[in-house]
RNA sequence: GGCCAUGUAGCUCAGUGGGAGAGCAUUACCUUCACACGGUAGGGGUCACUGGUUCAAACCCAGUCAUGGUCACCA
């Protein structure tokens, strides 16, 4: 170890590859002690394989790798488990633009081909998105490491339909689903995103077959006119009950459809007739179950009319159609008006295509028994969500919940456990690949051609990561996890379904804690996405600032249930911190010449010193309980406060007189303080500033191991100095005043002044007497002196609650400057103390106000007073003294 | 429309029933031998608005306004 290893500036990019190697060389990442800790595990939400990791992944994962890091020096059998997705329906879209691009169309490979190529992009993300996590610092045990789609969790999810499906909770049926045209798919509810979109309402004149006349609907889609079977009105409409049970033709077509009553119809809005497309539109389907209309599918798989629809129509995708039906129907008299009309519109979450609700054979999962088991859980206190806000919108979703649509039309993810024999039409799920049919024996069997939703194997993934189904050592020994950190906008489609399946499977939630953290956005709020080019990359900041840096800011900034907006400057604070760390220590250990390196027993300890170690020591509190319940930003605020300005600014400031120092004993107690408080320091902020402290912890002369699996600070009640602590901040209150003084009179640092101080407190005297040096120092002064007198010529006066200072500037001083500035010293405190006053004056307060409210209001007034009367009587004297 | 947040310094945000805080930005002074990614001292706030509870409210309650999120929609 020497100083001069150690560069002038701190430059992550020495030291963060390295030491990242040393920790996975030595296992640092693995758990220890299992079966003898107590274990604390986490799993990493898996990042698609689509594309490499955003601003939001980094905080995503730096927040666990704190706990983690946290508890393993706790001595937890700390385990953090990486993985990631397949990303069905996203994955598959990459591969699609990519064939695009070549004019291609994944038909044209073939399905084994296309999923060949699926799996190149997947290797080829999933290894950036590996480097990435390295760079960020992930301690996480990378032999652990999964993969949605590897073939222990395709086991699980096999396992997890047929078990499903054998209890019933798994069906399959011909219902109207959200389908998305582009990815020709169907689509759960929560993956249809609604926005806003300016549109018209289109009315239009339908006919009455007898003749007398025709009534008006009002829509939004004319071109589903072709799927309608029925005009709907609202029973209590005075209106039209009369119309009930009459016919209208269809036009364009030569259908003939009923009109009917159903009270779903609104009176107020539109015209009060609703054309009823029962294929197309929730409502209608309802409404056509009801009435037993049969639905009329207008639409191709690909999103483009079928043969349902009139010549000439068959074929044009749906925007196509409505221009043409809207052209139609008012060269033919039919329309009515056109009325201009924003209403939300549903799209894929995926490729932003607008979804139509269609009519197809899908399978489901049948939600509300699953869902009760999770409500109950919550209820029962087993799960809790950080910030608690998020447990109304997780209760709320449960209690609401509508079937799972789990059949994806892709070729890209877990192929559909069942098999259908040819022959015989039997209907198999299976656990295992089935090439017979159970019924007749026949070998024609097909496997079901689809696949299922992507988080369909990822809502297995606490226990599915650890072996399930299989009976391994990693799930008895880890299962059920301890907390999840991920983002609130995955609550439905991954936090409450992970919940869910781990109730009905291993009867045991998955975790206790959910942390939700905020999402990632610029500085104007906006989303970070690739369209705006406001994204920032990870590997950028850690580039320019290093993996400390970031992982320093981002955490600052992790307030529960805020978002966080930043911009690339926002990584100076974590940045500027490390360089502080770095050259703190830098400078200490550039100090060390021949001393030894020794315990400071108690009684060695000087004021100053016992300050340093109870704040050090109340710090260390505050950090573990910010971190044990979630408040990351909490955490990294105290340990920043005590380095930067508790430890560098003034205790070490303070101790270079004791650097300095003649005596060999004094200089080599001080620096073992110092080493011993920066070892601690070190572990201390491990979790905030991963490599760094590694770094700098093997530069230290006392340590021998590695900082990672080093033990966490503990609070210990023998490091309370309440009395040193009180006398410290006595001294730094005269320093400050003085300095204040200095500032305010311009006096320059070249100038050394003469300070003489009258104190009245025996206490306060002996300690300030003790700390002279450290007085002189820290003001610039060539001497301190006391005094007992309460004026001294061609002095300022600064006065506390139990000093006053005269600085002696040497025929500087204006009187009438002086005599101005204590003026207003008096205007200043007279405002406090009149509210001070007020206070104490109304009896109320007295009776009421808890005691040390009224003893802190006395002692105020004490102090006002006293420093009014001393600025007055200082101002007389300088008006009747003669310079 | 329901529900949930948010509104504190120029910006991003902490905070707490008892004298308004941090980082960045800014002003002055300082290149003093750890750090100019630094030091010292400042300036800057009706704590959205209006009521209420309380001896005391930025904090608790109600309402208003604004912003955001989310769910659900009547075509």
């Amino acid at each position: 170890m020497n100083s001069l290893e150690l560069s002038k500036v701190y430059n992550p990019k020495e030291f963060e590859d390295r030491i990242y190697e040393f920790w996975l060389k030595n296992n640092y990442f693995k758990p220890k002690n299992i079966g003898k800790a107590k274990p604390f595990v986490m799993v990493m939400p898996p990042p698609n394989v689509t594309g490499i990791l955003h601003m939001g992944h980094a905080l995503n994962n730096i927040l666990p790798d704190i706990l983690i890091r946290y508890y393993r020096m706790k001595g937890r059998a700390a385990l953090w488990v990486p993985g990631t997705d397949h990303a069905g329906i996203a994955t598959q879209n990459v591969v699609e633009k990519q064939l695009k691009a070549q004019n291609l169309k994944k038909e044209d490979l073939g399905r084994d081909e296309f999923v060949k190529r699926t799996w190149e992009v997947k290797d080829k993300h999933h290894e950036i998105i590996t480097r990435q996590l390295k760079k960020i610092g992930c301690s996480c045990d990378w032999d652990r490491e999964r993969f949605t789609l590897d073939s222990g969790l395709s086991d699980a999810v096999r396992e997890t339909f047929v078990t499903l499906y054998e209890k019933g909770l798994i069906y399959k049926g011909n219902y109207l689903v959200n389908y998305c045209p582009r990815c020709s798919t169907a689509l759960s509810n929560e993956e249809v995103e609604y926005e806003n979109v300016n549109s018209n309402l289109w009315e239009i004149n339908y006919p009455l077959t007898d003749g007398k006349g025709f009534i008006t609907v009002a829509t939004t889609r004319p071109e589903t006119m072709f799927g309608d079977v029925a005009i709907a009105v609202n029973p209590e409409d005075e209106r039209y009950k009369h119309l009930v049970g009459k016919q209208v033709h269809l036009p364009l077509t030569d259908r003939k459809i009923p009109i009917i009553a159903d009270d779903f119809v609104g009176v107020e809005f539109g015209t009060g007739m609703v054309k009823v497309t029962p294929a197309h539109d929730f409502n209608d389907w309802e409404c056509g179950k009801r009435h037993n209309l049969k639905p009329i599918n207008i639409l191709n798989i690909d999103g483009t009319l079928n043969e349902n629809c009139p010549d000439g129509y068959v074929n044009l995708s749906v925007t196509e159609a409505r221009t043409k039906v809207v052209s139609e129907l008012e060269k033919k008299g039919y329309l009515s008006k056109i009325v201009p009309y924003n209403h939300d519109v549903g799209h894929c979450y995926r490729c932003k295509t607008i979804v139509e609700p269609f009519m197809s054979l899908q399978w489901f999962v049948k939600m509300k028994p699953l869902a009760d088991k999770a409500l109950k859980a919550w209820k029962e206190g087993k799960i809790k969500f950080y910030p608690v806000k998020w447990e109304n919108t997780y209760s709320s979703w449960l209690e609401n919940i509508k079937d799972w649509c789990i059949s994806r039309q892709l070729w890209w993810g877990h192929r559909i456990p069942v098999w259908y024999c040819e022959d015989c039409k039997n209907e198999m799920a299976s656990r295992t690949d089935v090439t017979v049919c159970s019924k007749c024996g026949s070998t024609h069997v097909i496997q079901d051609p689809d696949v299922l939703d992507t988080w369909f194997s990822s809502w297995l993934w606490p226990f599915s990561i650890l072996g399930w189904p299989n009976k391994t050592d990693d799930l008895s020994n880890f299962f059920p996890t301890s907390s999840l950190v991920t983002g609130y906008d995955i609550i439905f489609f991954w936090v409450s379904r992970m919940i869910m399946s781990s109730l009905v499977f291993m009867d045991k939630v998955p975790f206790q804690d959910v942390y939700l953290t905020g999402l990632v956005r610029d500085k104007l709020g906006r989303k970070m996405a690739k369209s705006l080019g406001n994204g920032i990359d990870p590997l950028n900041v850690i580039d320019i600032y290093g993996a400390d840096a970031m992982k320093f800011t981002l955490c600052y900034m992790a307030t529960q249930g805020q978002d966080i907006l930043i911009d690339m400057d926002s990584f100076k604070l974590g940045s500027r911190f490390a360089n502080k760390i770095w050259n703190a220590v830098r400078f200490i250990l550039m100090n060390i010449n021949d001393e030894k390196i020794h315990t400071v027993g108690k009684k060695d300890l000087k004021t100053l010193d016992k300050w340093i170690y109870h704040t050090f020591n109340e710090t260390v509190l505050k950090v573990s309980n910010a971190i044990e319940s979630y408040k990351f930003s909490e955490a990294t605020q105290a340990v920043y406060s005590f380095f930067w300005n508790d430890f560098c600014d003034w205790y070490l400031e303070a101790s270079k007189i004791s650097l300095n120092s003649d005596s060999k004993d004094e200089r080599s107690r001080i620096i073992s303080i110092f080493m011993d408080l920066l070892e601690k320091s070190l572990r201390l902020l491990h979790p905030f500033m991963s490599f760094l402290t590694e770094e700098l912890y093997s530069k230290l002369p006392n340590t021998d191991s590695a900082l990672i699996i080093a033990p966490y600070p503990e609070y210990d009640k023998k490091l309370i100095f309440e009395q040193e602590v009180h006398q410290v901040h006595q001294i730094q209150e005269i320093i400050k005043s003085v300095r204040n003084i200095r500032s305010e009179l311009n006096i320059k640092i070249s100038e050394k002044i003469v300070l003489y101080i009258r104190l009245s407190d025996e206490n306060v005297k002996k300690i300030v007497s003790e700390n002279i040096d450290l007085i002189k120092n820290l003001t610039n002064s060539e001497s301190v002196l006391f005094t007992d007198s309460n004026f001294i010529p061609n002095t300022v006066l600064c006065s506390g609650l139990n000093y006053d200072a005269f600085i002696d500037i040497k025929g500087l001083l204006d009187p009438l400057k002086e005599i101005s500035r204590l003026e207003q010293e008096i205007e200043k405190n007279e405002k406090s103390l009149k509210q001070v006053m007020d206070k104490l004056n109304n009896d109320k307060f007295k009776l009421n106000a808890k005691r040390e409210a009224i003893d802190k209001e006395y002692s105020k007034k004490t102090e006002f007073e006293n420093l009014i009367l001393k600025s007055q009587r200082l101002i007389n004297l300088l008006k009747n003294s003669q310079y």
